[in-house]
DNA sequence: ATGAAAGCGCTAACAA
DNA sequence: TTGTTAGCGCTTTCAT
């Protein structure tokens, strides 16, 4: 069965030229002189008869494919894939890319399996991307691309790395509450977010802690208390705050760790009949479309999902090599949640 | 520069066996009979060398790619695409197929540009994807390949289909209310949802509201009221259940269309201190994530993401191109926001 | 400057 | 049954 399809040699063969000509001319290369009028024939040609190059040909020949594989470990553990993906997909377009997604499942079998399919295909290069800001282990299989890691980091500083920067969106949420006048009876809910297997707390809790607490006693002053509780649902957060609002003092301002915390948050301040801002002031970090549906909106630092998926292709594609750590500035969103202390 | 690649001839050369031999067994072809131990030998030394086979090459010479492409009108428009992403590759990767993942952003040209690029790369087939349920035009350049619709309808019914069962979804809430014994107080908060392109509603809300409709009218009573709003956002539900409870008539149960109305809803409900489910039930549609987090949790019939796009590739990967539409159920999860109606 | 020719790694028709 | 051979569509070296 032959191909219905327009081929480069019909190409030159309809324009009178050779397939060399016809190469040089439609893969648009540089460095070697063809005669205007040729190759204005040969172009005229090409559009005449609707010619399209076989990626798939040029592949075999170049091994380069022009697409760039995203390994995600679990797309769906949080709302935010689609705008990585988003940002992922801006930046390989732009450079003419196409973009293959995976998802391993956090299964090292898995995620083997998919790199080999990758690396079968030829992918220029593969993005290895965690849903929650982690130390990754990357294989053997791996290395053998080019490879740029999104929200994780590899234990060895190997590769380049793409991550929020989350100790200055600390630093931004307590400077929030600082400059207009909290210095007392500031908490947070949430804290470190210790598991199982970080008993030390999950990286991007233990950044914006420190980032929190730097920023306090820059200050000159501290935290008033910090609840550590589950940051996976809004209920947690909500009795973490019952539990804050039933101590003996009653907090000025709450710096909540995670959007879904801050929902459990309002939904105790409300019951108390605590307002915001007027009786308490609220920063959270996150997700924009929660914090703004709140009522009132809540101001947040939040993450830049799309930033961290375009600067992750941008890299890749640079062949900037360089193992490095990018820090992305997380975005903040003022949103009125936060007054000005009573006492200052 | 020599290819680093261990190839198929190399596996042949060290198995002592022809090219085609190889081929035969190793891209484990039926119907030629190669003797068990030429077989072993071949396997063998595939392992041994850690062969893989080229996928670039399989592709130039069988004209399949083993890969397929979705491709979205706008990825950020909601949260849910993750969760397509996750079904569809789910989907994919049982049948070893890969996933390309691209966004056109509404923007035929895009669309042009990214489909004559997923042909140039030899895609088995195409999935186009609406973030909310629509009719679309299919392009000349789209109907060249295999072809899937995924949440949205073609005008001429020409192709396969997916989409949510919205009807039965708008039946099903109803229904939940009036089993509960609420005959007459029930009103929807948001609508057919008309905007400029649409003055008849939004496709989703048409069904949904003509399903709730019609299991009120089978119940022989009939809806207390219907408050037209825009669905986009929280503060839309907000101010809606509100005029609605300053009306003379206190509603006994109330549908939101989506789940941004029901958080906006049970705002205004908490306002006015009306309890849910004590005082007034509550159910609405749309993403599990957020009915879950509203307190108390909100009772919803919601999208089945994950099983529309895997669905959509199941579909497109069984050659089963007949022109249908597939519609999806929409998967209730009963969450206490609904109570007995007083005068039952 | 142009064209002939040799592959990239694989499949599949055909011959032996 | 096995091996030989001709491409898939394109790039690129090397004579002309």
């Amino acid at each position: 069965m032959p191909s219905l399809r327009v081929t480069q040699a019909d190409v030159a063969r309809h324009a009178g030229v050779s397939r060399s000509a016809a190469s040089f001319v439609l893969s648009g290369r540089e460095g070697v002189r063809i005669p205007v009028e040729t190759r204005q024939r040969i172009m005229g040609a090409a559009q005449e008869l609707g010619y399209r190059p076989n990626r798939t040909a040029q592949s075999l020949r170049t091994r380069k494919t022009q697409t760039i594989a995203l390994i995600f470990d679990d797309i769906g553990a949080t709302h935010y894939a689609g705008e990585m993906i988003q940002g992922a997909l801006e930046a390989a377009l732009e450079r003419d890319h196409l973009l293959y997604i995976a998802e391993t499942g956090s299964d090292p079998v898995t995620e083997e399996k998919l790199v080999q399919e990758m690396t079968d295909r030829q992918v220029d290069g593969v993005i290895l991307a965690a849903m929650s800001t982690r130390t990754v282990r990357v294989s053997e299989q791996m290395r053998r691309n080019p490879t740029v890691l999104l929200n994780c980091l590899d234990e060895f500083g190997e590769f380049a790395c793409v991550v929020p920067d989350e100790e200055t969106a600390g630093r931004h949420a307590a400077r929030l509450l600082l400059d207009a006048g909290h210095r007392e009876g500031v908490h947070v809910v949430g804290g470190h977010h210790t598991t199982g297997g970080t008993p030390e707390g999950v990286f991007a809790a233990q950044k914006r802690m420190s980032g929190i607490e730097a920023a306090m006693e820059a200050a000159g002053t501290r935290l008033a208390g910090i609840i550590e509780c589950d940051w996976s649902a809004p209920e947690h957060g909500y009795r973490a705050t019952r539990s804050l609002l039933e101590s003996a003092f009653v907090p000025t301002a709450v710096i909540c760790c995670n959007d879904r915390l801050a929902i459990g948050a309002c939904q105790a301040l409300r019951e108390s009949e605590l307002r915001i801002p007027e009786d308490i002031s609220l920063v959270s970090f996150g997700d924009p479309g929660l914090a703004s549906w709140l009522r009132p909106p809540v101001t947040s630092v939040d993450l830049p999902h799309h930033e961290l998926g375009r600067t992750a292709v941008s890299l890749l594609l640079s062949d900037d090599a360089t193992p490095a750590i990018h820090r992305i500035p997380m975005t903040l969103s003022r949103r009125g949640s936060i007054t000005a202390a009573r006492d200052a």
